[in-house]
Parts: structure tokens; C-alpha cells; sequence
DNA sequence: GATGAATGAGAGTTCATTCAT
DNA sequence: TATGAATGAACTCTCATTCAT
């Protein structure tokens, strides 16, 4: 009945890596497969494509994010808006702790990618878009909360908007981290974004 | 014999447009030559590398955003915090210009572009980073004029890193435009910068 | 129990197919199984090699030939001229079939193959040239029954070469068929084959 | 102003050889590169895919025989059905010519090219249908001025006809000696070709 | 000063085939 | 008996760059 193996979980664990360290573009199909020890010829009987890699790669780094840092920061016990502290905070722990290990601070890797697709690849933009609505979703229902729980003074309208002011902040906050390999920037700035939900 | 070859300034141009619209690794040398309708084997006369030609790209592109964009929105006529608003407002119009000719929403240059260097890409990486803290530094000296002008009350010690955050939310709201293709949630989002300023 | 894989038939009629329409060297083994739904991993267990599976092809095409062509063809009931004028009608009946439906006209696939063989492919070609001699035998035995009921004035020492070049007409036929993607030519040369019988 | 050379030539030169030889799917660029001393790098300098040398070498296949074949046979100086005659002579003593070398005998080059050409090969196969309509338009004519030389009983109306059965003879009889190996079926068949043009 | 020609290295991908089960 | 998994070699083609003029 064949064979069987861990391949196409480690090329997948490699390409995501590789492509949030440096670039899609600039990330090729050998490279990935010599760190997952894989045979280069091996690589397109598990993808069809590097394209489909670097989706399976953004996939299962959302899937992962999702039980790693958004269920922790969303944890229903916790007070709404501190979920979104909370939030920054994994957020910046895990740069931190890469920065220490004199790794480059490498911010959002959805972001990242986001800015090197071009016209034609439509498709894994608009799945990266539909990730960061997701994200924008959580960050909806922690606002909506506190709202209800009448700590915050803002019409009901807003709260969506609110919602994606929260979730560009925090893309720029990693953007700015990664430009300037600082994840201290991911700390001090996020002393700021609850300005974002309270009405001015 | 008159003016110099336009070579140069044509190949500049066409970077930053394909780079912009594609990214770095995704555009190779002879698109760029063809579309600056200069002959390949003249590319390096030019520039020594097409790393050079990208960071002569940025360069150029800064340049411009100081004359057309930076100019108008931090002149000194306008009372300080209307300038970040009119900053965002003219990057608006920019984009929803764009979009009304059916072309693909762009983002920030720098921003996409800093996302896809990687490790050895330290210097160009640097250089962004210097940039992007020269914007910052226009928005910091509004922030300390509107501060000083009794429009603002937060702490002195507050005015740099507050400047950051309006400048992270300004990367993060170009980086959500081109992620949904959408100049219009840049007009939306610009609502909230303010809030940035203020104290909670 | 009962009959059968029926694994081994599929990959040899879609095999025929394949190459037929397109060519032996631009044909993959496993667009071949995908075709016949057979798992790649099962194409050598039923033959040691894909050149194996083209000679099976041509094998089973020659056999399906005979019963289905050949036989009706040189149907000893038949005037013995008529018979080679028989041939050449079902053969465009064949085509015309195929070109009503829209399908590329194909030609021979004995000819097509033979010339896409090169100077390592010497059991395959040779094999193909049996083959033509194979025709050749049906086509002399009928100008031989011809000419021994009179109906043709030609030596004896003639009839074997005759049979050959009234082979070649046909090959020759189809190959222009297949060049104009038109069947009805078939038709239009076929008028003249006995030409080739009689003595000048 | 840059470099000279004769690769261009080399490659479809090479490319012709290894083409009739054996096939255009059988044959790789890096082959074709080799033998014709280019650097592989420098294939997709001269031209912009194997297609488009394919289609070249076969357009200087035709430019050559027109020039050395073609124009000898159909020598206006020649009564006009001795020119199809000479026309099979030069190319039985070409073949002849290799086989005495041991060389393989190779048929003709676009009838073999356009048996291997499938569905999305349009271009291609209409390119060679073409080529075949001008050796077609040679017989033709020399079938024409046979028969306003009254050395011919045909109609008018058959001509074109006629014409293109000896050129589906011609390519038939190149077929046969390509699966045999045997340049001497071309003197062989050769005899015959005029019984086409006769009344029956 | 400027460029048409050329290139080695490597890109992503497909190949016919083999292996472990 | 039959196959899902895997592969090294080869595929067509593109890359940033250099060379000769």
C-alpha cells in the first residue's frame, strides 16, 4: 500500500520559515526541499505547485496562530479589550524571544506576503484577505463585547471599522518591527492601540 | 549637445512601478530594461547591480513622496494635526485613482518592499528603515507643534513613539488596501488617526 | 474471481489513443494511467516498460485492424481490385467519422510512429515495418488474384513492388490527411489507387 | 556594439539533423546546444522557445530544398513529367548517399515533423500543411504543361488532384524507407509515380 | 559611452521508473 | 496482486550578469 512519511508536513514547516524569513520569490522550490530533507523530485508528487506550497504553508500557519495565539488572547474569560492586549503581547513575546536569539525580527508573515503578490496572483490574495478578516473578526467580537459591557462609548456602526483600525495598527506595528529588526517596537507601541476603540 | 541620456531616470521609473506593482524578486532585470525600452547590456553601464537600481528606485520614490506628497500635507500653514489627516487624504485619492483606472491597489512601496528582504538584504532593509523614520519625523514634529500649540495634552516623553504609531497605522491601513484591492478603506480607516494622538 | 484486471486492456486503448493523437515521446506514463484510472504505481507490474506499452498498443491496433478492416476488406467474396478500394473507403469513413465530431484527423498510427523513431529504436521500427509488409501481403494477394483472373496486364516479377507502392499511396494518403487535418482528401485520392495497379 | 557568431545558424543547422533523425519531442535543447557548441544559457538568446526553433529549421529545410532539389528537378529545360521523375531520383540518391554510410534513412523530415504534432501544435501542423501546398503547386505545374504539351489525357479539373496524389505518393514512398531502412525502395516505387498522371 | 551578444547557474517542473508494503 | 509513495535525471526556460566591440 505504499509508503508513508512525514514529508509533505516538514516541506510545508520549511517553505513557511523560509518564505516569512526572506520571500516567496525569493525562496526556491530546492531550497525548501533540502531543509525538509526531501528529494527535489519528490517535492511536486506532494504539490502541485511552489504556489500551492506557499498556500498550504499560509494555511497551516493560520490554523496554528489560531490555536497558539488567537485562543489564548480571545479567551472569553478574560475582559474584552484585554483579549486585544493580550493579543499584541504573544505577539511581541515571540519576537522578543526570536530577537534574543539574534534572529531577525521578521513581523506578520501574512503582510509580508501580501506585498510581493502581484496582478496575477489574485487567488492567494484574496485568501490572505479573507485571513486577515478573520483575524479582523475576532478583534470585532472583543469590541462588541466591551461595548455591551458599556466599557466603551462608540456607536454600534463603528465597531466594524473600529474592528479593522485595531487589525492595521497591529500589521503596521509588525511591519514597523520588521523593518527596523527591533521587536521592542511591538511592545511600546501597543501601550497605544487601545486609543484605536475609545471614542476620541 | 544638450541633456543627458534618459536611460537612467527611465530605468528608475520602470523599477519602481514593476517592483511596486510585483515586487522585488518577482521582477527580473530584462522586464524592467525592455519596459525602460533600454537595451540590456546597458543596465549595468547604469547601475552596478539590480539591487542598486531598486534602492535608486526607492530613493527616487521618497523624493518624489517628499515634493508631492510630504510637502503638501506638513506645510506649515495648516494647523499640525490637519496635516497627518491630509497626509492620509492625498495617499487616498492616490490609490482611489488607481482603482477607478481598474489597477490593482498598490500599498506603500517601502512597506511591501521591507517585507520581502531577507537576512543578507541588511543594508537595503536599513535603508528603509531610515526612511520610514524620516516620515516619522514629520509627524513627530506636527504632534510636538500641536502639543506646543496647547491642542494636545500628552507628555513630551510621549511625542516620538506616538509619532511611530501613527506611523504604524499608516503602513498597516496601506497594507490592508492592498491585501483587499481596496483604496476605499483607506478613506475609512484615516478616521480613527487622530484618536492615535490623543490621550486615552 | 471471474474475469480478470481489466487494468492491463485500459492502459493499451488509451495508450493507442494518446500517441496516435499526439506522439509516443510526447506522451507521459502517467497522463497514460490517469486516462485508463490506473495508480502510476501499477503501470509496471502489467508492462516492464513504456516502450513495451507502445509496442502492446501497436500490437493490439494491428489486430483490432485486421478484424475490423482488414477483414471486410479483403473479403475474398469481393472483385479482388475492389478489395484494395474497400480499404481505403472505410479508412475515410474512419476519418470522416471522427472529423465530423470535431476530433483531429489522425492519419496512421503506424506512420506517425514510425517517424518519430530514431536510430535506437530498432525493434520498434522493425516492428512497424512487419507490420506494412503484413498490409503489403493482403494488398499483393489481391492484385495476384487480379492478375491471375485476367484483369491486369502485368508481369508477375511486378506484383509484390505494386503491392508496395500501392502501400505507400496509402501511407502517403493519410499523411497528408493528418498535415490538413482533413479527411475528405482521403476520399479524393482514392479515386486514383488502381492507377497504380495497372501497366502504364 | 557587441559580439558576432554563427550560433543561430549552428542551432537550426543541428537542430534539423537531430529532428529527422530521430524527434522534435525526443530531442532535447540541451542536445541541440551541445552539438551545435553553444552554451546552453544562450539557446533562449536565438530563440524564444525549442518550438520556435523547430519551426525555423524546418523553414531552412525548405529554403534548402527548394534551392538544391527542387529547383533542378523542375528545370524548365525538362520535359515536364521528367521533372517529378528527377524530382524522386535526387532524393532516392540522397538516401542512398547515407545509407551507403551506414546512416539511418531518414524519410522526409516534415512528413515525420507533422506526424508527431498533436491538437495545440496548430501553428505547426498548418506551417507544414503549407509546405506541403508548394511542393504540390511544383507538381502542378509540371502536370499542366504535360498536359497542354498533349503528353497527357486528363481533364483540366484533375490536375490539382492528380498533383497531390503523387505528392501523397512521394511522401508514402519516403514513409516505407524510413520503417525499412532501405533507401531502395525509393528507386524501387519510383517507376510507378507516373502511372498517377495517366488516364487509368 | 553604450550595447548586441552571450553565458553559467539555477529556476520550476516533468520524466520514466522503483520501492516498500 | 496491486499500489501509494517516492525519486534522480532530465526537461524547458529564466536569471542577474559579463564580454567584445
Amino acid at each position: 500500500m505504499g509508503r508513508k512519511s512525514e514529508a509533505r508536513e516538514k516541506l510545508i514547516e520549511q517553505a513557511l520559515i523560509l518564505i516569512w524569513e526572506n520571500s516567496y520569490h525569493a525562496v526556491g522550490v530546492n531550497e525548501i526541499c533540502s531543509r525538509a530533507d526531501v528529494r527535489p523530485g519528490s517535492f511536486y508528487y506532494f504539490f502541485p505547485s511552489k504556489e500551492a506550497l506557499a498556500l498550504a504553508a499560509m494555511e497551516q500557519h493560520w490554523q496554528q496562530a489560531k490555536e497558539e495565539i488567537i485562543a489564548k488572547a480571545f479567551d472569553p474569560s478574560l475582559p474584552p479589550l484585554q483579549r486585544i492586549v493580550k493579543l499584541l503581547e504573544q505577539v511581541y513575546q515571540f519576537h522578543a524571544a526570536r530577537q534574543k536569539g539574534n534572529e531577525p525580527v521578521l513581523g506578520c508573515a501574512f503582510g509580508s506576503f501580501v506585498g510581493e503578490l502581484g496582478r496575477d496572483d489574485r487567488a492567494l490574495r484574496e485568501r490572505i484577505h479573507a485571513i486577515f478578516m478573520e483575524i479582523g473578526s475576532y478583534i470585532e467580537q472583543a469590541i462588541r463585547e466591551a461595548r455591551e459591557a458599556g466599557d466603551l462609548q462608540i456607536a454600534e456602526s463603528e465597531v466594524t471599522t473600529t474592528a479593522h483600525a485595531v487589525l492595521a495598527y497591529y500589521e503596521g506595528i509588525l511591519l514597523l518591527a520588521r523593518a527596523g529588526n527591533d521587536a521592542q517596537i511591538i511592545q511600546d507601541l501597543s501601550r497605544y492601540v487601545l486609543k484605536l476603540v475609545h471614542s476620541a
